[in-house]
DNA sequence: ACGAGGTCCTGCGAGC
DNA sequence: TGCTCGCAGGACCTCG
């Protein structure tokens, strides 16, 4: 499920790769996950376009081509980018969605085997406003504790379903909302906007921690995610809580409770670490 | 503004 | 053994 560490770390093993290549005789063998450009014209477009730049933005695999539109991939839960040295085996091809030579014998593939994911052509008009729609990025320098607090302060949601709201704040998704919680001691089911200064200000401490100590180890594989020269990441020796319920808390040895309480979605965290205060 | 719930999609493992 | 079913959860939607 790649949140931003997976998706940087994709794009950090790509950029080298396809910076300058030209991608040639695309094919999409899933029309589904595109959005608002039809299967032609993004055929039309790719065919002999040159890759300028790979990019991220929040979760997504921002690639700008020179005619100067931008293809954007959102993985999704299960998507992957990868560059094959040889001909796709059948195994290989089988979750393709979209793929293109990229000259050398090489490939660039996108597979998804739910096809979650979503892939947009954007021109520049397209792509300012769908940046626009993203939060700040966590790890962008220029973004700092006082204006993550603010954006903690505006609403009364649960703190962890705020962490994973993409318009809030860019790039973080379960996994790294259970363990940045945990890191920080803090509940996730407490108000946003009633965490205190030094709680918001922890948080923020403990959110780039993982999100850079994740990248370093090259995101999280539970299953699906590979980096982009097809490896695991090696992040989910390294978790502390997310995957771990009902095993003992690392910190204190309580056992980790799970619950669907928030956004249906899957949270562990330690009731006596993470002690909610108010 | 907010929570609840549905939608998409497929593989996998539990349970019968 | 083989079937059904719930779950995984990112992003988006509607409804009250």
């Amino acid at each position: 499920m790649p949140e931003l560490p997976e998706v940087e770390t994709i794009v950090r093993d790509l950029r080298p790769i396809l910076a300058g290549r030209r991608l040639r005789h695309p094919t999409l063998h899933h029309t589904d996950i595109l959005r608002r450009v039809r299967p032609s014209r993004l055929l039309r477009t790719l065919d002999g376009n040159r890759i300028m730049e790979v990019g991220r933005r929040a979760k997504h695999v921002v690639l700008r081509l020179e005619s100067g539109h931008r293809l954007v991939i959102q993985p999704g839960m299960t998507g992957t980018l990868v560059v094959h040295h040889r001909r796709l085996t059948a195994v290989q091809r089988r979750y393709a969605v979209l793929e293109a030579g990229i000259g050398r014998g090489e490939r660039l593939v996108y597979r998804d085997v739910r096809r979650l994911g979503v892939i947009w052509l954007l021109d520049d008009r397209g792509w300012r406003s769908y940046t626009a729609r993203i939060g700040p990025e966590p790890l962008d320098p220029d973004f700092d504790a006082s204006a993550f607090a603010a954006q903690l302060r505006g609403t009364r949601q649960a703190i962890k379903k705020v962490l994973m709201d993409q318009r809030r704040l860019a790039g973080v998704g379960n996994i790294y909302a259970n363990e940045a919680l945990f890191r920080a001691r803090i509940d996730p089911s407490r108000r946003s906007d009633r965490l205190r200064p030094q709680e918001a200000h922890a948080l923020f401490g403990s959110l780039r921690e993982v999100l850079q100590a994740a990248i370093a180890a090259k995101g999280t594989t539970v299953r699906d995610y590979r980096t982009g020269t097809g490896q695991a990441g090696s992040f989910q020796d390294i978790l502390q809580v997310y995957g771990r319920g009902g095993l003992a808390c690392p910190r204190c040895g309580t056992r980790l409770a799970t619950t669907h309480a928030i956004d249906a979605r899957q949270t562990t965290f330690c009731w006596r670490c993470q002690r909610s205060s108010g």
